[in-house]
DNA sequence: CTTTGGCACTCCGCATAGTCGAGTGCCAAG
DNA sequence: CTTGGCACTCGACTATGCGGAGTGCCAAAG
């Protein structure tokens, strides 16, 4: 079943795939022939696809119509075969354009981000912000709005700005919450929230807290603040570009599709999963456990601050997609915001 | 053109816009003498349906099949015509539900309205976010970033929390900044944002302030936190119910919807735009200047706080929607926000 | 004057049938 | 191993015909 592919076998392949893609058509051996630069006959031709049909890379819809690469075929077309273009002039100016303004946050940053990748690609757009947990702590703030409501505001290095409210349940006077501002922002400097919050909580369960009242209180407070949040958020822009594309005539698929944009966990996790890795990922819906997505694939990346990786985005679409020039357009995207967050935060 | 309408003809009219809302088809004379309990032949209905076409209530897609109802008779149904039911005891329980967790930040109040409404009414649920520059001042925060960084953090009365960051052109000290705060914070107590700024311009602009270096700067400083951002914000859910509804059939037409849905400005314009009115309110697509909304209805309900107005939540989907069921699904929900907002900031 | 049944007509939707083209598998010759 | 040839398949498209639902109009009944 996984054995190797002759050279020709390899060469007749990727011009199916490719050709399907230019043209989202059943391919036939005679059309090979004639637009691809194959000197074999058709009857060649046709003994390789057969070759290749077992094999599992093609698949008939029936008898008489041409082949249509498999999931298997694009895994193989992207891991071997394909060549990543390099990203032309205009894609990148396009690209740069989007992020003349400056000083946006990082939230509208990402926003943009999201929007950029969608309407250079043509695809849909996605953008996982940050996981606060594991970004690096610069700044904790406290601001009393009520005697039993405590406002906390975490700055990030990478300059993300969360706001949590805290129902507390004694009072805390604004000289106690400086101080325990001062404290926080002295110890928990250069770590990530989720350390911080570790070394709260062990903090607490020391003796030296037992005694002393205020830090006891400070603790539970600051542990309350930087406790575990749903968050995990996608940014998902451009689904009508979705609506263009030819595959849409199958109504539901599109429909399990636009499902699963709005079960934004699910997205979510397939761009979580890459974050360990290095460079653009391709993930074939198919091969995902989900079955929303048969039929789809997602091309990610990951941007990073100064301190290591902070999310990833990429974009969506049928697998079908002409991974050469979309790779560089997220692979481009994702150092751009890099880059930026980098520079706002010196 | 515009002559008003018999007893008679009403009654039929109303029938038509009812079975066509029911079953997405072209209504002819038999089927709704058959279907609706009218007791007339399906000849006399035919000479009433003739003169209501010509009246403009009516439009045959072709010679030979039923009658579709315009706009115009849309708009007649709902204003004159349409008893609203109550709402009924199961769906009054399933909003409910979702808004058992307490204690939810705005922000994902308002997510939450939407998904329920997506949820409960199936169609796309859609909400405003408030405006910040309408909302109540209740306290400002500067923090410190960097030597030419700031963040404001404002949080107004209904518990909206908003982040600025500014780049000053000259440093503050913590200890002015404190000040800075603790001025604004007594001035600026019971105002709307927009007539803070108005009062720190006006402040800015009168003498004194020439001669009080920190009050000037100070004054710069807070136009600059609260001057006019590019907020505005729809939150959608739900676009794929969409997908099940008939008429999606005409893609041109549902492209045109999820062009809209990603210009969030068109759908702000028309909440915004109820957002003087009380009440439920239903949006015709043809009679605004939208042409991507043509064929689509939104019925629209403004939120409040305590002090007043904040923004509109709605549902968007086909003009042929069943307004009698989701008119109080959107009035229920807008009232439960209200008062959800209201509770949460005693 | 309104209502109603009748009638001729229209036109869409659907099913059936036929044709065309692209593609296939297989085989025998190069 | 490659290639041309050949018979076969099957979907896409077109043409054709039919039935149903609907229409407008008219004349008779109420």
């Amino acid at each position: 079943m996984a054995e190797p592919i002759s050279e020709r076998s390899r060469k007749i392949l990727e011009a199916i795939i490719e050709e399907h893609i230019a043209t989202a058509q059943p391919i036939g051996s005679k059309a090979l022939t004639r637009f691809q630069a194959i000197n074999l006959s058709p009857a060649s031709v046709r003994n390789v696809m057969a070759e290749l049909e077992e094999q599992g890379y093609l698949h008939s819809p029936h008898t008489s119509a041409g082949r249509v690469p498999t999931e298997k075929a694009y895994r193989y077309y992207i891991d071997s075969l394909l060549r990543v273009d390099c990203l032309d002039r205009a894609r990148r100016d396009q690209i740069e354009q989007h992020y003349h303004r400056r000083g946006l946050q990082m939230g509208e940053l990402l926003r943009e981000a999201s929007r950029t990748l969608s309407s250079v690609a043509h695809y849909t757009g996605l953008v996982m912000v940050p996981r606060l947990q594991s970004t690096v702590f610069r700044r904790i703030e406290f601001v009393k709005l009520s005697s039993r409501q405590v406002l906390a505001v975490f700055i990030t290095r990478s300059g993300m700005i969360q706001n949590r409210l805290i129902e507390t349940a004694e009072e805390f006077t604004a000289g106690e919450l400086e101080q325990i501002t001062n404290y926080l922002n002295q110890t928990m400097s250069g770590l990530s929230i989720r350390e911080a919050r570790a070394l709260i909580l062990a903090d607490m369960a020391q003796e030296k807290a037992l005694y002393d009242r205020l830090l006891q209180r400070a603790s539970r407070l600051s542990a309350e603040a930087l406790s575990e949040s749903a968050d995990g958020e996608v940014i998902i822009e451009g689904t009508s570009h979705l609506l263009d594309q030819p595959e849409f005539t199958d109504l539901e698929r599109m429909k399990r599709i636009f499902r699963a944009f709005e079960q934004k966990s699910l997205l979510l996790n397939l761009l979580d999963r890459g974050l360990q890795s290095k460079g653009v990922q391709v993930i074939i819906g198919g091969e995902t456990e989900y079955p929303e997505l048969a039929g789809c694939s997602l091309i990610t990346a990951n941007y990073s601050g100064r301190r290591g990786t902070l999310g990833a985005l990429g974009v969506i679409g049928p697998s079908r997609m002409p991974y050469s020039t979309l790779i560089p357009i997220v692979d481009y995207t994702a150092g751009m915001i890099s880059r930026m967050l980098d520079e706002e935060n010196e």
